[in-house]
DNA sequence: TTTAAAAATACAATCGATTGTATTTTTAAA
DNA sequence: TTTAAAAATACAATCGATTGTATTTTTAAA
């Protein structure tokens, strides 16, 4: 295996003594080319091997025909969920897709931007780290570069759009549910309220709470970074406490640590404890006893915050309109609320 | 917000009035240009907002500092773990990751190619998709412009290196412990038989048997994409068979699929039925009984094969030697295969 | 102060495509 | 057959950086 000489248009153009122009202009199926010009030159790029180099023809359009996509962590089913939706709508617009990971860091969050800044993608689509508090480092591409849309987690800047749930309500009726089935002391577990959605989903705690004419109490809030060790350390603080009978959690991933935690200390869910998650991962459904939780339209955010995005990287208005989305969310009623 | 007109290299020079190669040597800290002159520029490429035009740079250079990943699917948590192996390496040495799921298909693998090999990405780590039978696609890329690593499912193809497991031995191990736990019928749900890993680990199985002096019945494999619904399906064929007393799944997904079926039926796992998986997925310590499974040092496997891969960069040999690695892996033992 | 060496900077070509304009060739009407 | 219009192709500049070589400036030894 020897690493031959990249055959270039012109390598093609010399071989068959015609102008690179026309090959270029061929290549791309150009209607300024004859058929049989075409034919002669595409079989000389098979022949030669060509290879097409974006490089050079992105930076001479000054058009990538690839979308970033930053995602907190790929792990996580909602976002891997969001992320096929995402690919649906701009493979099949001829848009590539470039995944970056976060992992709720902002330093890192930060890195992402400027490499896709400097790679000129032609869009973004963000749903910000749990450490991100202000949105600075979104400017210098947003100026100079193309459009960026946020999903998951929304957020009012510039003039960018977002595709979201409405948590404020999601998390109002995740708290009625448990209150419905008899829940009076119910514990919140909240994400850092850095990010406005876990802000939204606490003020639906709060409000339900208070329309049920239950007090409610900061020190039943626990806030973390929602892993499953947060779960668990969550959970022991909750036994601290003098009478719970509910807990509701912003994800599944730290409900799901909080209820093996029951668990090994013989306490019963939901019996003595109702627990309602959010996300409604697949281990949701599995472990035992299955875990409520509300389901969001995850693949179909994607497909729309995509689409969103293609659409206003087309349309290169220089004063971008919002076309903001709120999607419909389902409350799973399974076992792990269901008191008696 | 508008789109100011992008600064570049030559409008800092014509701003500072010298020549752009110096502008270019001090963005790039070069010793050729004095610090006085290099502050000069940084300072004023700060006061206009230069932003590096990484496509620029990476054709002219043939060098792009990024790394092309192709993972059959993001959402699996082994290879998520794999992923943030390659990324924790990569990010140390600077390059970028591009991440892209092939979803198991061969069509959408041929496409991803094409994409890294005309964005020039320096290398590929590459986990082949299950309908991918022979590697002529990976071809092109590997003559015109760098080194591919296998990684997860391993290929002897050119001198391409892999790293992965001894999926044989893995999966030798497992059956041996079905058998050492009172099993003599045991089902194995296979994975396609095009992808070598899969072929190694029904064989580990078929010896194992051999080895204990069962009677290895093709009728007692079940060859699947090893999805939960493919699970589930093998499971309703389990109940029809006469005498199972054990399944082996070749991951764990499908072998979770199984339990839930064999719950709902009121087959116990493990008195009836015995269950082992693989890849130890969080949601395995989870369902009850937990399932028995083998741990893959993931994270590990990721971190070496990018470096393997980022070495073959640096290391421009046109005769690259194979650097292939096989890691340990472990068999965790729960509830799922104690029998009584 | 002169001058050779070293340091700093400028010149000019280049990476591999694309595209507006100019020129040549072909077509078809007169 | 002539000729104007249309089709096909060629010319030349350009996208934004990098880099080998040439030139100028500075440094320091004689």
């Amino acid at each position: 295996m020897k690493k031959t000489e990249q055959i270039t248009i012109h390598d093609l153009a010399r071989a068959l003594e015609i102008d690179s122009s026309t090959v270029s202009r061929a290549l791309n199926d150009s209607p300024r080319v004859s058929a049989k010009t075409k034919k002669r030159i595409l079989d000389k790029a098979n022949e030669l091997g060509y290879q097409r180099n974006s490089l050079a023809s992105n930076l001479r359009t000054n058009k990538t025909n690839t979308i970033g996509v930053i995602v907190p962590r790929i792990s996580r089913n909602f976002f891997s969920n969001v992320i096929s939706g995402i690919e649906e709508t701009a493979y099949q617009a001829g848009y590539n897709v470039v995944i970056c990971q976060s992992l709720e860091s902002l330093d890192r969050e930060k890195k992402i931007m400027n490499s896709l800044l400097s790679n000129r993608v032609d869009g973004i689509l963000i749903s910000t780290s749990m450490e991100t508090e202000n949105m600075d480092h979104l400017k210098p591409y947003l100026n100079n570069v193309g459009p960026i849309v946020f999903y998951d987690r929304p957020c009012d800047f510039e003039n960018c759009s977002s595709i979201s749930i409405n948590d404020y309500k999601a998390s109002f009726e995740a708290t009625e549910h448990l209150i419905a089935n008899g829940c009076k002391h119910i514990v919140y577990f909240s994400g850092p309220q850095t990010v406005s959605l876990y802000r939204n989903r606490k003020q639906g705690y709060i409000d339900a709470l208070k329309k049920h004419d239950i007090e409610f109490n900061e020190a039943y809030c626990f806030e973390s970074m929602l892993s499953e060790d947060n779960g668990i350390e969550s959970a022991k603080k909750v036994l601290k406490l003098p009478v719970v009978d509910g807990v509701y959690s912003a994800n599944d991933t730290a409900a799901i640590g909080a209820m093996q935690y029951f668990k090994s200390k013989g306490v019963k869910v939901p019996d003595d404890i109702a627990v309602v998650g959010f996300n409604n991962d697949p281990i949701s459904g599995v472990i035992e006893p299955s875990l409520t939780t509300i389901n969001q339209p995850d693949f179909e955010m994607g497909k729309i915050a995509s689409s969103v995005l293609l659409q206003q990287i087309k349309n290169k208005d220089i004063n971008r309109k919002k076309q903001s989305a709120v999607l419909d969310i389902e409350l799973i009623k399974r076992n792990s609320s269901k008191k008696m």
